[in-house]
DNA sequence: AACTATCATGTAACCGGTTACATAAGCGAT
DNA sequence: ATCGCTTATGTAACCGGTTACATGATAGTT
């Protein structure tokens, strides 16, 4: 099925003009003349010619791809992410090649090599911990790449993202505004990623005489925020507020309580993290916190592509993130 | 900060060997002695030798990239799809690339002139409605395609799906063999997709004189979900089901009726189509349709690798989908 | 008329691999 | 000892572009 396509030199021989001005035509060049012009593009469609992307990339070294790697891509913080990435480096011309770890390290490193050897020019990776190996690659090579969904004010490596720990840190303070004092955080596992770590961490910084904090951990899933929720009801402490680490948590503790007859926010304020779609129109809607994952993606990429382009620097960058109140935060 | 590499000619000479051996031994060729072998590799490590994709695909003309068209990506059901492709796809050393179209055909065609460019072997699209000059292009350039998320017997292009149409039919008998008579079909804009064109027809199939249907038309989200149900509450008719095209435009209509104090199922059966995740975990919990989005995406990759290496025909592929019964549908 | 700047186009080297074909060495069979 | 086969390696053409430099034509300047 594959058809022979033309190429630069059938161009040059149907049109009679060398190689050298079809390419000049094909790149836009200036200097050629509105009718030779005019003949080469006639020529092309002609002959069914398209630049060849790889002859192109080998002389030109640049191939305009961006590789990025995920953990999910089966949660809409990440979709978003993505969107973002995909739809400002089309705007340029360039494309975005992805891969999935997993959240697991050696994943991680197999989708690089593999990316790379597609011709990936930078990378997008997410979070700050990585397989030492895939980051001594990507340095040895020279190719540029920088964190998201993380913020850390120094390393060697840009972050592009939001301060986990402060933000958990503020939904503590905020829950307790709210006059809450015994709360329950409830998270999913730390090896999956650091982001999880930063906010557990901003979380008990916020410990003190006045609030009292209990940590709940399971799978990050609808289902795992339910067992949460389960434990949290069976402990000692009447906890009268819990913050979940992520939305779809969140959601789990509100169906083990409407599995129980209890009340949200009346038997319990919930808080959750990231602002899904859905969180608005659950009931009651749910307080959270607004991740800025599109903007965080239109911006890494728009970094690597200056960078790529004119060499410019990548700076650290740093999102914002709202607490959006809504009524499954009660005040006491 | 972009290092020199090495290229073949250097590792080459490092060994005192040709470039032809060196070729071999990165390509994993038998006829190699093993001293020789080893010594490559060392020195490919020394020098940090990597080989050029670019040169590579100039004379393979492989460039092991996939590439998929989808309408957006912040839906779970096209989230698990990509997922399913992506991971299909690095199992065999391919990657993919992809872009979002926004269900708009001009966007799509541009999208896949950039990915052509790119190099992309083969296409995966979406639905079966696309810019004819499009198609034309791809098949033009030979480059072998086919559709997904529908299913059609005939026609030129293979599709990999299920049929929306039979199943929308066999989801309104279902709720007709739970006893109702007047159902309200919600849906999104058919501008979008042909999967809403053929929805709609397989509802609009089972109507009778003991089916009464109702279509109401409000964007695809949570929010134009519960337009619809607002509209379905004003309607002349008293509905006792809905079937809503979608999973997220039941989760509006759950919305406006809690806030109108209305219960589901009491007051309305509910019937979704797609499965998301949450739709288990809202309360009552969602009866809907199992779309087997992840599998699809494996598959259609699938064919699409055989294809290109053994030339093996892609065939047409059918998907089961099923109905998840949940407490939203009442029996009458 | 001679000189020069400008513009359109051509020439040819080069990018970094793969691979068909050639060659040389080693070994067993006759 | 000779022949033929196998195996490891080398030679060189080729893939399809880009681009520095060369060339020739045209127009403007004095």
């Amino acid at each position: 099925m594959t058809k022979k396509l033309g190429s630069i030199r059938d161009v040059a021989k149907e049109t009679g003009l060398s190689i050298a001005t079809i390419s000049r035509v094909m790149n836009g060049a200036t200097n050629v003349s509105p009718e030779t012009r005019e003949k080469v593009l006639l020529a092309s469609k002609k002959l069914n010619y398209l630049p060849n992307p790889a002859a192109r990339t080998l002389t030109t070294k640049k191939t305009k791809i961006i590789a990025a790697i995920i953990p999910t891509i089966e949660h809409s913080v990440y979709a978003k992410f993505i969107a973002g990435m995909e739809q400002t480096l089309a705007k340029r011309g360039y494309s975005l090649v992805f891969a999935i770890s997993n959240s697991d390290e050696e994943q991680e490193k197999d989708a690089a090599e593999k990316l790379l050897g597609m011709g990936a020019e930078a990378f997008v990776l997410s979070g700050g911990r990585h397989d030492p190996e895939l980051i001594e690659l990507l340095t040895r090579r020279g190719v540029q790449f920088v964190f998201t969904s993380i913020w850390a004010p120094d390393g060697d490596v840009p972050t592009i993202g939001y301060d986990n720990f402060a933000l958990a840190r503020g939904a503590i303070h905020h829950l307790h505004r709210m006059g809450h004092q015994d709360i329950a955080v409830v998270h999913g596992p730390e090896v999956l990623s650091d982001r999880t770590t930063w906010r557990k961490r901003g979380a008990k910084s916020a410990e003190s005489a006045e609030i009292r904090l209990a940590f709940f951990e399971e799978e990050l899933s609808v289902g795992g925020g339910k067992l949460a929720a389960y434990s949290m009801l069976k402990h000692k402490t009447k906890f009268t507020a819990a913050l979940c680490l992520s939305d779809v948590m969140a959601l789990g503790v509100y169906t083990a309580h409407s599995e129980n007859n209890l009340v949200v926010p009346d038997d319990l304020s919930v808080m959750g993290f990231d602002n899904l779609d859905w969180s608005v129109h659950i009931s009651p809607p749910l307080t959270t916190i607004d991740l800025p994952a599109r903007k965080m993606g239109e911006s890494a990429v728009t970094s690597l592509m200056d960078y790529l382009e004119d060499g410019t620097p990548i700076e650290r960058k740093f999102f914002d993130a709202k607490i959006i109140e809504r009524a499954s935060v009660k005040k006491l």
